[in-house]
This record gives C-alpha cells, structure tokens and sequence, in this order.
DNA sequence: GTCCGGGTGA
DNA sequence: TCACCCGGAC
C-alpha cells in the first residue's frame, strides 16, 4: 500500500501527539459515545453480535435513526438470530427494515448474512469473529453489501480487533483541517491512523464514533458549523464558507 | 413539496 | 458512473 501523501508537515511532537490532541477535544465535546454493544436495550442487557452486525449494514447510507427503527423491528421480531433469520422469509425482513431506505437490497444481505454464518460456521457468529483479523476482513468483504467501513466496524465492535473504520467523515473533515487530499484512499487513511494510534480496540472505536458525530452535527458537508468546532484552531479550512466574502 | 446525505455493487 | 431508498431539514 502506497503511503498517504499529507498536506500538512508533521508537528514537532509527532503524528501520534497531534491525533491524541484531536481525540482528546473530540472527546471533551462529544464522548463517551458507548456505540456498540448497547444500541438497543438498556444495560445490562447485552446486545447479541448479529444485532451489532445488521445495525453495520442497515445504517449503510443513512442517519443512525433509520437504521435504528429497523434494528428494533428485528429485534421485536426474534430475528436478531441466525437460524431465525436465515428462515425468515425475504419479505417479511423487508417489510421490517424499510425505514433503513434500500431495504431490498439489504433484506437479501441479511440473509444471505445468516446463511453464510449458516453453511460455514454452523449458525455459531461467534466462530466466525474470532478468526484471525486479515481471514475475518476476507470473509466479510467477499459477502454481498459488505464493503470497507463495514467489514471494519464489524472487525472493532463485533470481533474486538484494533482496526479504526474510515467513512466518508474522515475524509471529509481530516481533508479540510488540510491533512489529507480530498482523493485520499480509504486504505490510506486507514493505514495513517494506524500507524500512528495505540493498538487499542476501544480507543479506536471511539475515535471512529467521535469522527462520526463531529462530521454530522458541525463539519457537515454543506454551511460547516466552523465556529462551534473543537479542531478549530488545528484547521487549516476554518470558515472559508462561513466567512466567504467577509 | 423538494432536496440532501450517504456505502456498496455492477 | 449510476442505481439503490429513507427520514429529516428546509
């Protein structure tokens, strides 16, 4: 893999101080974000790996509120289960998550999910997440509706692997603070911040939900909240909108 | 009522 | 490059 090309010169403390700094204002403005395990009931019930999964693929391409009333439906429907899943009827899954949009496509990856889990793990998810990170990473991409940022949610909350998902707010915000090109490549991305961050699973989850909730509430994709941004003097791309003309 | 945001696969 | 789709913002 190529290295990322940075716009930015490294700080005099390192890449590793700096994106402490940006996690550490993160956090102070937005953590804990508690997003896996949890999504669903209250503590102390606990939430089933396929229930992290299905969340992973139905919040694909939109807010977390849609795909939230789908991954109750299922839950009230026990099939937050693989057996139960895999026998579900294709519609019936469709008429449940069709607040999730795209909710034909990802009814036939849900199944097709649990029959994947069915045929080569016998039905135990569990065996399947506690192979090997790169043969776990193969298996998820080689499925229907699986791609990067889910594999790698699915590697760092399910399985509990130290692996940070990128998604379209990481390059988004890391390319107007001015370290990245808007081009940047996924494995790119992914692979500075893992060079350059503890080996730590949960630290890299969290950075991941902290990036997520900075790129919905104030570095949006259109009238930016610059103001309100914690990174705001690390950015080298404060108010151009806001500011335009002033 | 219209538009916007957003992963994956073909 | 485009199809797949919804809820929320305006």
């Amino acid at each position: 893999m190529a290295d990322v090309r940075l716009l930015l010169p490294e700080p005099e403390a390192g890449w590793a101080a700096w994106l402490g700094e940006v996690f550490r204002r993160l956090s102070d403005a937005f953590g804990p974000r508690h997003w896996w395990p949890s999504a669903l009931a209250p503590a102390p019930a606990k939430a089933g790996p396929l229930e992290m999964i299905a969340g992973a693929i139905l919040v694909q391409n939109v807010a977390w509120t849609n795909a939230e009333k789908a991954v109750r439906a299922l839950a009230e429907a026990g099939l937050l289960d693989v057996a139960a899943l895999h026998a579900a009827p294709v519609e019936k899954i469709e008429v449940l998550i069709r607040p999730a949009a795209y909710f034909r496509q990802k009814a036939r990856r849900l199944k097709e999910l649990a029959a994947h889990v069915t045929a080569r793990h016998g039905g135990e998810l569990a065996a399947m997440l506690r192979q090997p990170l790169a043969d776990l990473r193969a298996e998820l991409l080689a499925l229907k509706g699986i791609g990067p940022e889910t594999a790698d949610c699915i590697l760092c909350y399910a399985a509990g692997l130290p692996v940070m998902a990128m998604d379209a707010y990481t390059r988004r915000i890391f390319s107007r603070v001015g370290l990245f090109d808007p081009g940047v490549r996924y494995g790119e991305m992914q692979a500075f911040f893992h060079a350059h961050l503890p080996e730590d699973p949960d630290l890299r989850g969290e950075f991941h939900a902290l990036i997520d909730a900075l790129g919905n509430r104030l570095c949006r994709k259109r009238e930016p909240r610059c103001a309100e941004c914690p990174l705001r003097d690390l950015c080298g791309r404060v108010g151009v909108d806001a500011d335009a003309g002033s």
